[in-house]
DNA sequence: CACGCGTGGTA
DNA sequence: TTACCAAGCGT
């Protein structure tokens, strides 16, 4: 959960996916359906199908493997999580290289290549950090040590190196550039997309929800159906014929989403299907049913609560 | 190796 | 408002 992802944001996620899955073994025989509910909203979801699969092959293997050689064979456990791992949890001493390592090592020791060219160099020089004896004596607390000079001391910006223990040995900071690293490639623009989503519901409430493909952008969540999502807008009429019911549809608003590569925009219709007209909806649209119950990731929650501020201002 | 992959917080 | 950043991984 904590890849690519603040700790802040994910304590609730954490406290409620351990309460339904205290074990490993009872994460492994969960339905992927309950899996993704329960990450709805924490975004990066690859990771729960990955987690997921983690968990079944740990629970076929009877134990959890505790070399980073053998814990990089999992799914999901790179090169960082491995060692995280292998560190906190086994004691071995191995030096764990987050975006937090990466920072503190390239200004102790003065690197000034951009990343991502410099990602292998940094993760040479920071494989070094723990050669002290007390290091190698407490693997655990020498990773999490570090994480945390990253994220209280040597920060982003504004770093503390006044009260840095590791100031004396900063080659960074002896030049005067600490607080400018790790200088970074500039990084591209980012485009627009745009499509059309229609929320349909039935007599009962339930609304009108397919599930994405396994793979790819949001895959194996929970959406409701429209168009594809296009470099250019969609007029209203090539929108209306992709609805899943001829309608009326009413023009409800618009959601704008940013996600790491891409702007989206959204325009949303909604409408209530007469009572005894649901038979005649191609399945490919999806099935009725409670958003409580939904994966729904933040774009689609955004979209419903609009329908749901628009039909109170009605 | 570059890119695709979410969301929330901060300056 | 925009830009950046967060306990990265898989392809």
């Amino acid at each position: 959960m904590l890849q690519q992802t603040t700790v802040k944001a994910v304590i609730a996620y954490y406290e409620r996916f351990l309460t339904h899955y205290p074990t490993v073994q009872d994460l492994a025989a969960a339905p992927q359906e309950d899996v993704l509910h329960l990450w709805a909203g924490l975004g990066y979801y690859a990771r729960a199908r990955n987690l997921h699969a983690c968990a079944k092959r740990v629970a076929e293997l009877g134990q959890f493997p505790d070399t980073v050689e053998e814990l990089l064979k999992l799914p999901g456990i790179g090169a960082y999580t491995a060692r995280a791992i292998a560190s906190i949890a086994f004691g071995v001493p191995v030096v764990p290289v987050d975006g937090n390592v990466e920072r503190v090592t390239s200004r102790l020791f003065a690197i000034e290549d951009p990343l991502p060219a410099s990602r292998p160099l940094l993760a040479r020089q920071a494989a070094l950090l723990n050669q002290p004896k007390a290091a190698q004596k407490r693997p655990s607390d020498f990773a999490q040590a570090l994480f945390d000079l990253g994220a209280t001391v040597c920060t982003p910006r504004n770093p503390s190196c006044l009260t840095c223990p590791w100031r004396p040995a900063c080659q960074g900071h002896a030049k005067g550039i600490a607080s400018t690293l790790p200088r970074k490639a500039p990084k591209q623009a980012r485009p627009t997309r745009y499509g059309v989503h229609f929320i349909l519901q039935d007599e009962t409430g339930h609304r009108l929800m397919r599930k994405r493909p396994e793979k790819g952008l949001l895959g194996g969540m929970d959406e409701f159906p429209g168009t594809e999502w296009q470099s250019t807008p969609w007029t209203e009429k090539e929108a209306l014929a992709a609805a899943p019911f001829l309608g009326p549809w009413t023009a409800c608003g618009e959601v704008t989403h940013v996600f790491t590569h891409f702007t989206l925009r959204l325009m949303i219709y909604t409408a209530t299907l007469p009572s005894g007209h649901n038979a005649g909806i191609d399945p490919s649209f999806g099935t009725f049913r409670s958003t409580e119950r939904a994966a729904l990731p933040g774009v689609m929650k955004k979209c419903l609560a609009l329908t749901v501020a628009d039909l109170e201002t009605r």
